[in-house]
DNA sequence: CAGCAATGTAATCATAGTGGTTACATATAC
DNA sequence: GTATATGTAACCACTATGATTACATTGCTG
């Protein structure tokens, strides 16, 4: 998994706007009130998050951004892919000795695994989608 | 998953001493040099992995490392705990703003989702041990 | 049309993590 | 006792990250 907090704080970012539907559009301002960092972060993973096709934002006076999908259809995996651009395995850049029999053969058996523990964890987020956040958070406002 | 390649490193460090059984233990300096690195990362590995049990090592002349287990009770993810240190699910440091309904509920969802994605992850790296590794390679070495 | 309010994005900065390197203390075989 | 190996601390260069400032651009609204 990635080390930054970006698919965190853009979980969070989709969830403001699931749960703020049939609103006017939100500000990158009032959402960074709600994380707690800068307007500009939000703006960053917004507009990613817009090239990815599952936000618009809307520029000028009461502008601001909202879904541009049915929260159903739009799971955590869309979002991780939307704002972690992929790099690669996390693989040494410095190629192994290839006159070594496990240098010269490892590279490939290790992609195959980092890529099937990555295929994994993909295939747990896609099992979640914003929907789903919106009513885990509704069921804790009224127990 | 972390973004450095200790895991990487490491799967290849204990590839060589799965391949090496009945052999005199390789020193570091060895292992450096098929993985194409300093003999220092390597020893910060195999400490990391002698402290788990994986693997040991001895001190002085005609020395080195091996391992601890049969390598088919060595897992991928008993090495990925070895060497990558528990860090907690990549949230942001900064606690969301309470006041507002998504931040005062989003961070156990979040952890939750997190944890479960790397619960798959962990799964997937348990079902491949060291022994599988090396027979890998060594069907790569005659085909 | 004027002006305000919002996004989009570049540039900069402090901080932290990573991996490579040197250095040296310690242990062990011969 | 000496050569050889590990175990670690210390330091360095490089990179990623997230926060921040600044400013151009867009669009509503009076």
């Amino acid at each position: 998994m990635a080390r930054n907090c970006r698919f965190a704080v853009a979980v969070h970012v989709c969830a403001v706007l699931t749960l703020r539907r049939d609103d006017p559009p939100a500000t990158s301002d009032w959402i960074a009130k709600s994380v707690n960092t800068n307007p500009v972060v939000v703006r960053r993973l917004l507009s990613a998050l817009g090239k990815a096709g599952l936000v618009k934002s809307q520029r000028g006076t009461s502008g601001g951004s909202a879904l541009a999908k049915e929260a159903a259809a739009i799971t955590l995996l869309d979002i991780s892919r939307a704002v972690d651009e992929d790099e690669g395995p996390p693989l040494p850049q410095q190629e192994p000795n290839p006159a070594c029999p496990v240098g010269a053969n490892i590279r490939p058996i290790l992609t195959d695994i980092l890529d099937r523990a990555e295929a994994a964890r993909d295939r747990e987020l896609q099992r979640t989608t914003l929907a789903d956040i919106a009513a885990s958070i509704r069921a804790r406002l009224a127990p």
